[in-house]
DNA sequence: CGACCAATCGACCAAAATATTCGAATTTTT
DNA sequence: AAAAATTCGAATATTTTGGTCGATTGGTCG
């Protein structure tokens, strides 16, 4: 019938929702298995315990979230533009699974210690993405940067800092859209040459 | 310093939000006493107990639905506009409250006798309501209604049915504004004399 | 001041909820 | 039909949580 693999997929996905909408603590096996038709026991079959399903969850969140924005500046030529193009997706990828963060950040996560792990991955390999924008940047004399890992830092911490969500709360996407061509130019005015 | 009525009143106001967004079960006193930055004992000083505190609300969110129905309504004078007016306001509220209807609706509250019996109240208060916009139609000759009391019952039942969320998620508002004239029409157009 | 009352709270408990285990049943594969 | 993979009900171990109690604080009034 189905593959080990594919079961796994189908319970993180279900998992996924019902974290998002009520966050780690307040998510029950009982409602994962009920919601994945199986008998609770399934679950234990498929995965060790209730932090290694969210483990799951939240490295295939991660994952998409990095693929969404390989994809999206992939066909962008300028790196200027690209730059942009990679903040919009970031804010409104985000915007989107603004559930999903609003639930667990509050959360005592600090107790899980993997969450830490993949995030500080997470961060990384974010910085390197970025990186690699400024540098394209750099050597098509459209940025003006020396250290751009530096650069890449800054901007991936800048970014962060505005996850907080009365930020984006509240908002029309298209006010959104121009907030962020705002935000754009503030952060990264002096980075480009004129 | 705050008269106890109104100390009670922000812990509802409090509790209203936690419980619109985890429906009764999840909601812990220790939140709802976090985040009225309270000792949790100081909660039972003004509640008797957890469903004491939901009872409350759910009050509350009862009396502030049947009001604002009221102040939309009092203006308008054409009963067949009041009608409308009255289905698309209760509509739209109803549209607002939806987390909270939907994190309550499923859990077994049916176990709570209270919440019953202030549906009931509630439903007949309703009823009277419509009715009393169907008499005036009648008296006006715009309405062409025998039984007043039990066209009433028949909407407010219609409409209760049309709570079920699906009708209302990923939907725009100006869409929604089109599908109630709709919905009215299909409803209520036996009624109009013609 | 000091007796009184209103309000607050930390520590505690019994009951309920919940994560996890176990062994048996059931299904699928070989 | 034996073996392996998967499912699940029931039992267990652990945590959470609604609710209580006694002590404490802080204001008020004589």
């Amino acid at each position: 019938m189905l593959d080990k693999e594919e079961v796994k997929n189908s319970i993180i996905a279900v998992a996924r929702q019902i974290f998002s909408r009520f966050g780690f603590k307040k998510t029950t096996m009982d409602e994962i298995a009920i919601a994945s038709r199986k008998g609770k026991s399934s679950i234990y079959y498929y995965f060790e315990s209730k932090e290694d399903i969210f483990q799951a969850v939240v490295e295939k969140e991660a994952s998409m979230l990095k693929r969404e924005l390989q994809e999206a500046i992939k066909p962008v030529v300028d790196p200027k533009e690209k730059l942009k193009v990679y903040v919009l997706v970031r804010m409104k990828t985000l915007k989107n699974l603004a559930n999903y963060y609003d639930a667990i950040r509050s959360e005592y996560l600090s107790h899980l210690d993997f969450v830490e792990n993949i995030r500080k991955k997470y961060d990384e390999e974010e910085i390197l993405m970025v990186e690699a924008i400024l540098k394209e940047g750099a050597e098509k004399m459209e940025f003006n940067i020396e250290n751009t890992r530096l650069a890449a830092i800054a901007i991936v911490t800048a970014l962060k800092g505005l996850e907080i969500p009365m930020f984006w709360q509240n908002n029309e996407d298209s006010d959104m859209e121009k907030r962020l061509d705002d935000l754009i130019n503030i952060l990264f005015y002096g980075l480009v040459r004129r």
